[in-house]
DNA sequence: AGAGGATGTCGAAGCGCTTCGACAGCTTTC
DNA sequence: GAAAGCTGTCGAAGCGCTTCGACATCCTCT
């Protein structure tokens, strides 16, 4: 293993002078600097992580709590943890991986062992008990989703409830006036969730203005259940024309039992769902939907989180504004 | 920050009996262990991870390399991602997550900086690049999936040879003559993806074994492309009353143009898919399928680099045998 | 009773890096 | 032309831990 000291004599300066050339903060002699660099080049150095970590209290290295479940939006996960991973790397730091098994301990092992400089937390709840301990032994942290309480919190995530007033916006211009809202597994609303939540406020309250019938059934997501879903919401609500789903699961058993019980989409029906675009292009109705921008999310994120360990930027909530692509499943209502 | 000096203190005892206490590298009376481990709680230690690992040249962190792509197979990396950041730290490990980006570079500077005691790496094609490189630098790793050559690798993966003679067997075993593999995307194949040649190579031997006629197309996925795939095979066999699907995001589509023609499943046409055991229990009919199993994966990976990190057990190739799930979507082929 | 072996503890060296203060050799300034 | 200021480089201290050899003690054998 090369060290800092072989490259130092084999460029017969010393040190000190090579860890400057490396991190640029002392001026070093364009001659001196070109004769470091080509040994560094030529003995193949990469300087020592936990040697770095110890002598500069500096790992370099983000800390991402991703949820143990994985019963939900997995490909959205996935997407931010690679968005993360990628943009971390643009700005020099490593993500290290943390799954929620461990529980809020691991905020205080990575905090107390100096691994990580910093942490980006997942699926935060409305009352998420990690937060106590992030506020308390303050580590610099950003969150993926939006608490109850943000004082003090950097937080990144999609709008929803402009999310959520924007679906019903569309259907209302498009002249439904009877929607449904097809939601997220039952334990996602009883775990208070934020963004399902917030969605929901943001359906109904815009609803409300706009003088809708809103009907909101939570849903397991797969066939069976959507089954059971649809034809409770049918009953109670005949005339129903819009559908607002936030489930991926639910997605295709809902189009496929639509097109099973001869409602055509979206001559009959209009369907306007919220979720990762890849979801909306594949199903077998492109689907007007909602983006879950997990890409921008996860990026945000490490970029908030990297401004507050340069000393740059505080707390802030960033609400990223929803943008809704119109496809092929929502049309005009059909006529009374 | 609290450190081992401060335990020391605290406990009256000197800093490398701490340092002993934690690591039980020597034995430590019990009084004293007590004595320190109550400083330890009192205090709130936690050992830093930078001086532990220049100290010991051991970072206890393992990296997982995982692929930039997420065209396919999202949720199944996404569960074994978290199988192995849980397993990891049933070991005491930390997992570094790695996105392809930075290509073989990563193995470098990882090796290099001695930031990660081993690594994983997962999508591993069969001539893959990073591997020369692993050898040269006889890094501790563990591949998930099979180059072609494995000499001095170690390597976990899914028989995915036994898989494709599993599915045509099973569809054999029911009368079905005619057989349609819905492969990956041509991408996939392009790019020798181990895994999907592997399949077919299974599907292949044993069917001719067999006597069956097999046709296999790779499928981009999603409903139009399916829609090509499935009248171009039905054109050529029209025969045809079994698939195997090896592709995800075919499923569903497949099962939706199959019930849009007539063809109910599976009383005319038997389906067998090799897939995550969630995807085939949401489908719109349950699946008989063959899954693939993440979590048993990043276990075993960690497990094998843990033993080979730890100086036991050496190169060896894992194939964990396949099992297949009878459920709704397979059935006796109909009579001629 | 004294040699020899366990057992438990300590001191010190050193892992590879960053960073501070020092300083030699310049140039600028009045 | 001496004082003052830059620039570029170096030496040394120290980050917090592990680990090696040394050394008391206390047992256990003959």
């Amino acid at each position: 293993m090369v060290t800092l000291a072989e490259v130092a004599q084999h460029a017969g300066v010393s040190a000190s002078t090579v860890s400057y050339v490396l991190s640029g903060k002392r001026s070093i002699s364009v001659t001196t600097r070109q004769r470091v660099e080509r040994s560094i080049r030529e003995l193949g150095y990469h300087p020592n992580a936990g040697a770095r970590a110890l002598a500069s209290s500096r790992s370099n290295i983000i800390a991402l709590m991703v949820p143990l479940r994985t019963d939900m939006y997995v490909p959205v996960m996935m997407e931010i943890a690679i968005a993360v991973a990628t943009t971390a790397r643009t700005h020099g730091y490593d993500v290290l991986l943390l799954t929620g098994e461990e529980g809020p301990d691991a905020v205080r092992r990575v905090s107390g062992s100096g691994l990580a400089d910093g942490m980006i937390l997942m699926d935060v709840e409305l009352d998420d008990e990690r937060l106590p301990l992030l506020r308390e032994t303050d580590q610099p942290a950003v969150l993926i989703g939006l608490p109850a309480d943000t004082t003090g919190l950097t937080c990144v995530d999609l709008d929803f409830k402009a999310t959520g007033a924007l679906c019903v916006e569309h259907l209302a211009t498009l002249g439904h006036r009877d929607i449904a809202v097809i939601g997220e597994a039952p334990a996602v609303y009883e775990r208070h969730t934020g963004f399902a939540e917030r969605t929901l406020d943001g359906l109904r309250s815009r609803g409300r203005e706009l003088g809708l019938r809103l009907l909101h059934r939570p849903c397991e997501g797969g066939y069976d259940a959507m089954a059971v879903t649809l034809s409770r919401i049918l009953d109670e609500r005949p005339g129903t024309t819009g559908f607002v789903v936030q489930n991926e699961s639910a997605v295709e058993p809902l189009l496929a039992l639509l097109r099973q019980q001869g409602r055509a989409v979206p001559e009959d029906v209009s369907v306007v769902s919220i979720c990762p675009e890849q979801v909306a292009v594949q199903a077998s109705v492109r689907l007007t939907s909602v983006a879950i921008p997990a890409q921008e999310m996860g990026r945000h994120a490490v970029e908030q989180l990297v401004a507050k360990l340069d000393g740059r930027g505080g707390d802030e909530v960033v609400l990223l504004a929803p943008e809704l692509t119109v496809r092929a499943s929502s049309g005009p209502a059909p006529a009374q």
